[in-house]
DNA sequence: TGTCTACTCCTGTATATACAAGTAGACTAA
DNA sequence: TTAGTCTACTTGTATATACAGGAGTAGACA
């Protein structure tokens, strides 16, 4: 048997989901979730609550309850695979490969790699969607040695970023963020002119750099968070 | 007058700050905070609630309640005063006061700043110059309860965040980062229309959010990096 | 027409109480 | 000695109640 306080959290996570409730959407009152639900007011509040901290909802004092407005949000400070990421927000994620191959690199990405620039490195490419729009476009160069069997992986199944976790697991990371023009390619990939955030992430593990990425975001659909204390 | 729930969870994150409750220590139980500052029971449950979902603390049912085991967060986002890091650079720093005074907040940044709407808050509008490259538009909103003086100061000797830093030392932040395309204001006071990285990010101190801000950096001048490690 | 007041609805805080349920240790009976 | 039980203490859930305080609105009043 659920808390009665679940239940409510429960009604209230589904209304949201499904679209019922839509961001900045005022929700029922306390009192209101307390009769529907044959409840009390302070257990109602509870479902809140917790809701509430979870960046959920948000509540004024006066006005009501009212469904938080999320865009989606990813933490700098952690390295999430993106399918995961997108689960984990309820919602449906789906990608597309659309090259997989070896190629020769330029001169600054044999550096960033930390390979010889007449070397082959291996190249994925790949979208992903949430609820079929489009949140990042995936251009990841891969050295060879640390992952031979890359251009094997199916990754439908699982992402670029997964599997490298399993056969290399990372170390250490570093990554430069800015705002750009996505270019013809991009921008008809991500169906979108926006402007995008260009994450460039090099990843390590213990005995090399593994992967250089350049992540695009169209930047009215993703957005980047995190908190700090000092 | 503070709220009493609130007294509690200063007096348990003193006793954390100040080492005297150790990580994986068990502290008071409720009814012992209940008795040792005269409420009720569910009155300390809630200053416990409250910490246990911003993870300062752990309740395990029938055993009691306890630190939580912290891991230092790497500070990928330090926040620097943007004149120390021009000057760090060895490059020329120069800012310019475009706006400097008193605002009614709309709705959406009186609940940001958690002020009542009706409220005048503290409203600077600056851009600043690397070797006179105009590299950041800076838009602050403060909460004038904890810089009563904001409006006075001469922010060409002293940047908005340095002197925030001085009479409201901060203790928490978090951040938003998107890629937008600067609006004509904007776009005229930076000389650029690229995309631009947009910063929303707030500074809480002790006692509360002091400032809500607005950073605007062109997407082909500035960056964004960090580097972790695992 | 404009302003102030009173009212209503909402969330915020606080209390006293009750019982459920997990844990550990002490105690008891085989 | 050991297995089981009982008890004390803890957190978890739930309720009824009370009053404080913010926000918006309708109506009285100047």
């Amino acid at each position: 048997m659920q808390a009665r306080y679940l239940t409510i959290k429960d009604f209230v996570t589904d209304q949201i989901e499904q679209g019922i409730w839509e961001p900045s959407e005022k929700i029922y009152s306390e009192n209101e979730l307390a009769v529907k639900f044959s409840v009390s007011r302070m257990t109602a509040r509870k479902a809140i609550d917790n809701l509430c901290s979870e960046g959920v909802l948000v509540r004024s004092q006066g006005l009501g309850t009212f469904v938080a407005d999320l865009r989606p949000m990813s933490s700098l400070l952690e390295i999430r695979n993106i399918a995961d990421e997108i689960a984990s927000r309820g919602h449906q994620y789906s990608g597309q490969v659309l090259a997989i191959q070896s190629v020769i690199p330029d001169k600054t990405l044999a550096r960033l790699l930390d390979v010889r620039s007449d070397s082959l490195v291996y190249h994925s490419c790949l979208v992903h969607r949430e609820n079929d729009i489009a949140v990042q476009y995936e251009d990841r160069f891969i050295n060879p040695k640390f992952a031979p069997d890359y251009l094997q992986q199916n990754f439908l199944d699982q992402t670029p970023n997964a599997y490298l976790s399993k056969v290399a697991p990372l170390t250490e990371a570093d990554h430069v963020v800015e705002a750009v023009l996505p270019d013809g390619k991009i921008a008809l990939a991500l169906n979108s002119t926006y402007p995008c955030l260009k994450i460039t992430r090099r990843t390590w593990c213990k005995s090399g750099i593994v992967s250089v990425a350049y992540l695009y975001h169209p930047g009215d659909k993703y957005r980047l968070g995190g908190h700090l204390t000092f």
